[in-house]
DNA sequence: GTGAATTGGTATTTACAATGCGTATTATCA
DNA sequence: TGATAATACGCATTGTAAATACCAATTCAC
């Protein structure tokens, strides 16, 4: 029972976007505050775009903020959108006729049920919940205070 | 969110079994019965052995069956033991303080309880809710490695 | 209008699980 | 006791998904 390094990575990113609503994150800040790598994140970022979760804009000065205030963003919402195409067996995978157990199998119900309530635990919390202020300080000390001057071009 | 083909062919093997609980079933007959190989059968069963759920007995005649009645295996036992070393998140991994939000992430703590809400719904069900009588009956041509032995069927 | 910054999309490389295969060990039957 | 059948275990191979790199499209600043 895993999920995907693209749930993982992008609750990350949401938490700290999470912090700080109404500013603007570029893929490359974000990247630089995990130590993760940029492109991988950019990828998510579009995911999360795609989604509705996230607004992105290009350009200088672009970037990506909460679609909707963290108070209107569940855990599970997030989760069921990151988590798309990663069935929990592959049996569930759109390919009917495919298991051979397909009609006697009482199995895939009972699945469907702890997946839902998987997803209902993650539903009983919103992104507010889980947000966090601080910068993670991965490697390098950065001594960024909040000068509330969103200049972070740097690579 | 993802269960390993260990857990998915390993329930499968279990939902066969307990339809028989008294029968000692190969992994060369379930190989058969289900199509998938006999050695990844064979290395679930071992697994299963370890955790106490199934014993299985060499030699000639010998097999794998049920240590307990279906009845008293739950199917969140059965994941819980299949699913080791697979952990939700990386950061759930063994590694201490490899996290860089070690301290300041909420959302571990959530992630766990939707973990547990998942095996607390497997948990209300046993094996015997979902054990099957009938054998798959053969789908799809499978280029078995077998060297086409006819077994002579054990009493 | 020009240039720089930033996302969007596609292709390639890499990592890990899944699979296949061979060998050793052990128990049962003749 | 010997032959046989089955598990147990390790390693090589394969396949799929993640991770990375690269190029195109778009927008703002000047």
């Amino acid at each position: 029972m895993r999920l995907t390094s693209f749930t993982d990575f992008g609750l990350r990113m949401l938490m700290r976007m999470a912090g700080a609503p109404e500013r603007v994150f570029s893929t490359a800040e974000l990247a630089t505050e995990f130590g993760l790598p940029r492109n991988h994140l950019a990828k998510i970022i579009q995911r999360l775009a795609h989604a509705g979760i996230v607004e992105t804009r290009r350009g200088g000065g672009g970037g990506a903020q909460l679609a909707r205030p963290p108070q209107a963003i569940t855990l599970g919402e997030i989760v069921r959108q990151l988590e798309v195409g990663h069935p929990i067996v592959e049996c569930f995978a759109e390919m009917p006729g495919l298991c051979s157990l397909d009609g006697k199998c009482r199995l895939k119900f009972r699945l469907r049920a702890a997946e839902l309530a998987f997803l209902a635990e993650l539903d009983r919390h919103v992104l507010a919940d889980i947000a966090l202020e601080n910068v993670p300080t991965g490697g390098p000390p950065l001594p960024q205070q909040t000068t509330a001057t969103p200049r972070s071009d740097q690579a």
